[in-house]
DNA sequence: AATCGTTTAAAACGTATGTTTGAATTTCAT
DNA sequence: ATGAAATTCAAACATACGTTTTAAACGATT
């Protein structure tokens, strides 16, 4: 267990580095030495270092899109609420290899470096092998906000994924943060479940000056 | 006007780099280049690329902090509400070198750069050297939100501070993304307008969870 | 046991980076 | 106009990077 194959150590020290200092800060020479591997087994097993950004990406999320299809299929005739179409992402996480907590910042960690520093290839390949169960998930968006204006619906889902991503990515730190201000101990299951209803507010949310014409009827 | 000092030049031409493509990912050849200046010049001015970054900073926050401070002033011994709160950190920004919604664009990406690819300079930097307004606008956010546990504060401030960063960080991509999908002509300020009841409405949500307890006791 | 494809190893390659140097040039008060 | 200070410039420096190469070690198949 504690002797994988060289491809696996690579996967897992190239995942750790890049999520404490990112890619470009990352070098191979990090991974390898962190791996316990030669320099060259990088380049020989997964070709070039864009590909093994790749391939640390495609460890989480192929499993993750496998049981996020699965359950989606499962409330495509019944009636979510935005909690519980929420409460399935995260359920969906928690299943798909993501169960430590450690493994779930990380990731989290990864998305938000793929946005912002979201170099061409790694968006092409995320959008173009993932976008089928994005898809599908913002269909049961659209289901249970029918009140919302698409332009309303658009802005919010990103609003909630900035939340989420941001927030999760730097989660240790902010635990640790608010561990230290507030003496309580925090554990990421908490985050989550405050997480959620800040969402679902947000994503429900009344636009005052929208309705503010009704006013004048009244 | 075209023809600033070699220092003006390279703080121009590095935030705009920056922003596209990184810290790390810039190099200083980049930035002198399309400064028009010699490659010493950023050493000789700056000193080096980390003072040079935090130099890209400086030139927006310095403004931001004075006129935001001279804002919490006013507002000190009124009864704001959210709503109010939150237009008062947008119309201070737009007040301080930032009503240009492209540069606006542009620091808020760098804002999110230095969150994810934060190497610790900055953060120190950052931190160091603006934590002070902070703290003030912090006080007023406690004094709207009394029934919040400290807790739910924390967690809903920096949920709110993902929302907004990771939006505006790519906000130029997902409005082209948006204009093309639903056939609009978004601006900024229209996702600003989105955004606000958003962010209100999630940091007052009442959490479902927390209230269950009444239910036994009617 | 010999052979073949696969994997690891050490070293070097070419390139790009941030920084420094020292001379040339400009700036500007005297 | 002059001389000192500030700035610009081309060139080189030392270092780190991703990648390639070549040979050695390994493992399964015959």
């Amino acid at each position: 267990m504690a002797q994988k194959d060289t491809a696996g150590r690579i996967l897992d020290a190239a995942e750790a580095l890049f999520s404490e200092k990112g890619f470009a800060e990352t070098s191979l020479r990090n991974i390898t030495t962190k791996a316990g591997v030669n320099l060259a087994a990088v380049n020989y097993h997964f070709g070039s270092k864009k590909s093994l950004i790749q391939a640390v990406f495609a460890r989480y999320l192929a499993p993750f899109c496998e049981q996020f299809s699965l359950q989606l299929d499962l409330i495509e005739n019944q009636q979510p609420s935005p909690e519980q179409l929420l409460k399935l992402l995260v359920i969906t996480l928690t299943k798909s290899g993501l169960e430590n907590p450690e493994k779930f910042g990380v990731f989290m960690r990864l998305l938000g470096l793929a946005y912002s520093q979201g170099q061409g290839h790694l968006r092409k390949f995320l959008t173009s092998e993932y976008s089928e169960v994005f898809t599908r998930y913002m269909k049961e968006i659209n289901r249970v906000t029918p009140q919302l204006t698409p332009m309303e619906r658009f802005w919010r889902i990103h609003f909630m994924l900035g939340a989420a991503v941001f927030t999760m990515s730097s989660v240790d730190s902010l635990m640790a943060m608010a561990d230290h201000d507030l003496d309580t101990k925090t554990d990421v299951k908490d985050v989550i479940a405050q997480l959620m209803p800040f969402l679902a507010s947000g994503l429900m949310a009344v636009d005052q000056d929208k309705t503010d014409g009704l006013k004048n009827v009244e």
